[in-house]
DNA sequence: TGTACATCAGTGAACGCGCGTTCACTGATGTAC
DNA sequence: TGTACATCAGTGAACGCGCGTTCACTGATGTAC
């Protein structure tokens, strides 16, 4: 490495760091008022520089939301990936059981963040492509899961459904099943998006305070935890695996 | 009635029509822009009045917003009453598909609104007390099918539990048994709160566009059906009710 | 029925504010010889 | 190592804008006698 490319490394290095505390400001700014208020003025302000400065780092106001929006897709997939990795490959249950344990606790810490990735989109603003890639990262766990329980030594599991998949929704659902592999089946992939789709409304309602008056607030990871285990026998995932 | 009361009656019904009126406006603005650029002086510029002339009608922008989210509850509460009305009431199969059906239609019609009171909450603005009323419409058809379920001639649905509901989480869902009767166990609560929060959560995702690439757009109301079909029948309604 | 008065819807100017974004600039830091 | 030049972070003033809300007002509509 020559001098010139360590003092550039310099350079860069104050740049990256600059572009974080940008990024943290925003993400207070975002705690307090919300995306609709969330303003590159402001974020100047709380940081002591000037409005203009920040454009230095980021083009525009919806520059800086996306990175926000990329930087909470990466923290929550990251969560979720180090948590699900500590259960044993062939404890399907367990498996499921950290993925939803997790994005539960990292929603409730981080709420506003989650409300910017999973709550109502902003009308006007589309995520561009950069955003997909972390975006997934939570559906692959959810997806490789699925394709596990089919391919496990003991067999895919039984459904207990009364009637096969009705052709038309088979049909739906053929992206998912392109998603998870050809061991999915039209049964198993609706059973899959029913779980995932379970996970996240679970996870809103608590977030997003609707459970006021239904679940007692201490005793609400007792009873998404008794959730996440009902749904976890209805996959036909272990059923005694815990958390 | 006497001729001043009618003439009080002609001032009231055009007030009251002005008021629609400003809601329709605000309504128009909410779906093109989102809650938070939901301003009191672009409904008025769509009305062709002068901007402070709305303060008659509403006293301030909260209060404009919280008219908003009351008619939006009712407006939900009243198109989901009615399409369960519709089934037999001891078709309890048909009455869980026809308030699953109709939620998904109204949010599919309605987006904006249902994001208003089903999306992230706006931080900063605390919902009224008269809120409640309104917002619990669509929860109390969904308790007195919970209930209904419970107490059918047949008798109680045998659940496939493995093991029961722990303590800790059967006292979470006191509050929730509480709003239900006393028809209500633990087991049954948290299955109903699981259908409950499973609703939400498909809607929300069909609603604010995290199904593209999952499930194929024509195909959603069938995948949606199929998905209704298979929690009715967890929850131990008569499997092949159909809507 | 006719008239004096009260009520009330709607006006338009004004207040103070915060916003996104641009631009010419200054001064420090890095680069090339 | 020393110097002339290029790069680039950050400044501060300015642009044009839309916002919520207030206030003194006008004129139409309703009320009381």
């Amino acid at each position: 490495m020559t001098t010139t490319s360590r003092a550039q490394g310099v350079r860069q290095q104050a740049r990256a760091q600059m572009r974080t505390e940008i990024l943290d400001a925003a993400r207070e700014q975002l705690a307090a008022q919300g995306v609709g208020s969330l303003s590159v003025r402001a974020v100047a302000r709380e940081l002591g520089m000037a409005s203009s400065a920040v454009y230095r780092y980021f083009e525009n106001r919806d520059v800086l939301l996306t990175a926000l929006i990329v930087d909470a897709y990466d923290a929550l997939g990251e969560t979720v990936e180090r948590a699900e990795a500590t259960a044993a490959r062939d404890d399907l249950g367990g498996r499921w059981g950290r993925i939803a344990h997790s994005v539960r606790s990292w929603a409730l810490e981080n709420p506003s963040l989650y409300a910017l990735v999973y709550g109502s989109p902003v009308p006007g603003y589309v995520a561009p492509p950069d955003t997909v890639g972390p975006a997934t990262r939570v559906t692959r766990l959810l997806s490789d899961l699925l394709h596990d329980t089919l391919t496990a030594p003991c067999g895919p599991p039984t459904f207990d459904a009364l009637s096969p998949l009705e052709p038309p929704a088979a049909e739906g659902v053929a992206p998912l099943l392109a998603y998870v592999g050809p061991s999915a089946t039209p049964e198993s992939g609706v059973r899959g998006l029913m779980a995932w789709t379970w996970l996240f409304g679970a996870v809103s309602f608590e977030v997003f305070g609707q459970l006021t008056d239904t679940v007692l607030p201490q005793r609400r990871e007792d009873v998404f935890d008794a959730e996440v285990q009902r749904v976890g026998q209805w996959l036909g995932l272990h059923p005694d695996a815990r958390l």
